[in-house]
RNA sequence: GGGGCGGUAGCUCAGCUGGUCAGAGCAGUGGACUCAUAAUCCAUCGGUCACGGGUUCAAGUCCCGUCCGCCCUACCA
């Protein structure tokens, strides 16, 4: 199944004037640890993320606060984005700003040659525009006056009447690519997942499509649009287009041949954009479009999305300052079914860390490691003759092995680290059924001992492979204690039930300690 | 208004194209064991599968309706 051809993984942008929540970070988390998975396969990986800087909310907190608005926006690069990476410990290949050079020149490629071969038009955009936000508003944004507005629609913030304009716009031809979305979602019915999300893909399309303004004239934070300089290109067409122009489009062929299409991971909130729009722009530029858009789920809390507004807007330092961003990393992966909404609690966290990750995984690490320092001086034992036992745990080594990359080809992640786990169960049951501790009483037993300790020991390495994308952190140091060559994350984890064994295994620290909840 | 998803043991959820499908994990209870992070292992309690109809030899599993919840509806993962 691996065979270094190429992975390129991406997730959404950004907006930097969002302030980072466990959402954001639990995108990177899924992202990136499928980026792990096919690196640690030998597979050409490569992950992408970033930000999106354009715009007038942009333009207008930039200037409220005194800054130009790159300046403003590499603040909060600096100080909110980059940093959200760090703490959730992202291995990203690259980081894109939608104010590169390397974005901006080459959108104005793309635009361009979509307009010279006519795809774009100019055309008048009408719609209701209230002072007061200084934007357009969406008739579902009005209400019907009262008092002396009695009888006309206002802004629903302002309660003022909105003003019918006309502005001049590009827009794109998009509804004449109606049929080819339709017939690319039937000819590959994963290329929009999970299924959920294709089906809103498939009747969004079949209910009609429109074509999209794609510039904007009242304020100028984009980048220009090349044939008309008074006028930008709206935000979402621009921002989509940093899958390909962060991969070398139009200016490194060779490049972006190697990395592109890509597979896309998403919210499912932005799915249109990602399953309609972005496909048909790149079939208006004759390219191909992605390998596949994958809309996760919403993190529920109390029983409703995750939100600024109510207050539950949580930050991950929240949880990585107390569990660790193993633990976050982990937890979100493995407690909600990918693709899913998954409900997240304190209490959920707190348990499963503590019976998952404290007692199953590390406590496990932590007997076999001083079982070994403590019966063999540390030496690493050999396996001598093997029972039926022994032979089972390899077995379910090797499905560990095999089901977690399968599963990770599906995308589904919690099932592959659910895979993995069953070592984790059997190696447990392993142990008490075999008693090393009773088998080292005796020293007519010593061969059985070592055998047991050997077999225990081969477990425990291959689970430190199969979960360091999940757990980078407490698989490198598991590795170090194992006295394994080389760092985790070099071995193969498609072949992770044949790693190569050290001599001589150190002391090992609590791999996840327990830990008071005070919430 | 239109659309999507969901309502299965105390909690979080599996149950694909209908016939051991009534399940898992956690929590609870009882027992075993001591190498280990008061950990591990075994056993066990526990559900009229939201509600009402229907199709069928057979329905959490398909159809219709109802109720409830969440979300989307074109720039918050």
């Amino acid at each position: 199944m691996a065979d270094g051809s190429s992975f390129y993984i991406t997730t959404p942008i950004f907006y930097v004037n969002d302030v980072p929540h466990i959402g954001h970070a639990y995108t990177e988390v899924a992202a990136d640890v499928l980026a792990r998975w096919h690196r640690q396969a030998g597979d050409d990986t490569w992950m992408l993320t970033g930000t999106d800087e354009h715009g007038q909310k942009i333009l207008r907190t930039a200037t409220a606060n005194g800054v130009t608005p790159k300046q403003w926006a590499d603040k909060l690069v600096d100080e909110a984005w980059k940093p959200l990476l760090a703490t959730v410990d992202i291995a990203n290949d690259d980081f894109i700003r939608t104010t590169d050079a390397r974005h901006e020149a080459n959108v104005q490629k793309f635009l361009q040659k979509l307009y010279d071969d006519g795809h774009i038009y100019t055309g008048e955009y009408e719609g209701y525009y209230c002072v007061g936000c200084e934007e357009y508003k969406q008739p579902s944004d009005l209400v019907p006056g009262t008092g002396e507005y009695e009888g006309q629609q206002v802004c629903a913030i302002h309660s003022k009447p909105v003003e019918l304009l006309h502005e001049k716009n590009y827009f794109f031809r998009m509804s004449a690519f109606a049929d080819k979305l339709l017939a690319l979602y039937e000819e590959r019915p994963d290329f929009v997942q999970p299924e959920s999300a294709r089906n809103e893909a498939v009747s969004f399309v079949k209910s009609g499509l429109a074509d999209l303004s794609i510039s904007r004239s009242t304020f100028d934070w984009g980048v220009k649009v090349p044939w008309d300089e008074s006028h930008v290109v709206y935000v979402w067409f621009d921002a989509l287009l940093n899958y390909i122009t962060a991969v070398g489009y139009g200016q490194d062929d060779e490049e972006f041949a190697r990395r592109w299409p890509a597979q896309h991971l998403i919210g499912k909130d932005i799915l249109r954009f990602h399953a309609v729009i972005w496909p048909a722009m790149l079939m208006a530029a004759g390219l191909e479009v992605p390998k596949g858009v994958f809309g996760h789920g919403w993190l529920l809390v109390g029983g409703e999305k995750m939100s600024k507004s109510k207050l539950t807007g949580i930050a991950p330092e929240q949880i990585t300052e107390t569990f660790g961003s193993d633990a976050f990393r982990y937890y979100f992966l493995r407690a909600i079914a990918f693709g899913q909404d998954g409900s997240f609690s304190w209490e959920d966290l707190a348990a499963r860390y503590q019976a998952e990750l404290a007692n199953g995984f590390g406590n496990l690490a932590s007997r076999v490691v001083a079982m070994i320092n403590r019966y063999c001086d540390g030496a690493v034992p050999a396996a001598g003759t093997l029972t039926a036992a022994d032979i089972e745990i390899a077995s379910v080594e090797r499905r560990a092995t095999d089901a977690s990359w399968e599963a990770i080809g599906r995308l589904a992640i919690h099932e592959a680290i659910g895979a993995a786990w069953e070592l984790v169960d059997a190696l447990n049951g392993y142990l008490t059924i075999e008693e090393p501790w009773s088998l080292a009483k005796d020293p007519e037993q010593r061969d059985r001992l070592e055998t047991v300790l050997a077999t225990a020991y081969h477990g425990l390495g291959t689970l430190a492979v199969l979960l360091s994308p999940v757990l980078p952190v407490a698989t490198a140091k598991l590795w170090t204690a194992l006295g394994a060559p080389g760092t985790v994350q070099e071995q193969r984890i498609d072949q992770a039930d044949s790693w190569t064994t050290g001599t001589q295994v150190t002391a090992l620290e609590g791999l996840f300690p327990r830990v008071e909840v005070a919430e």
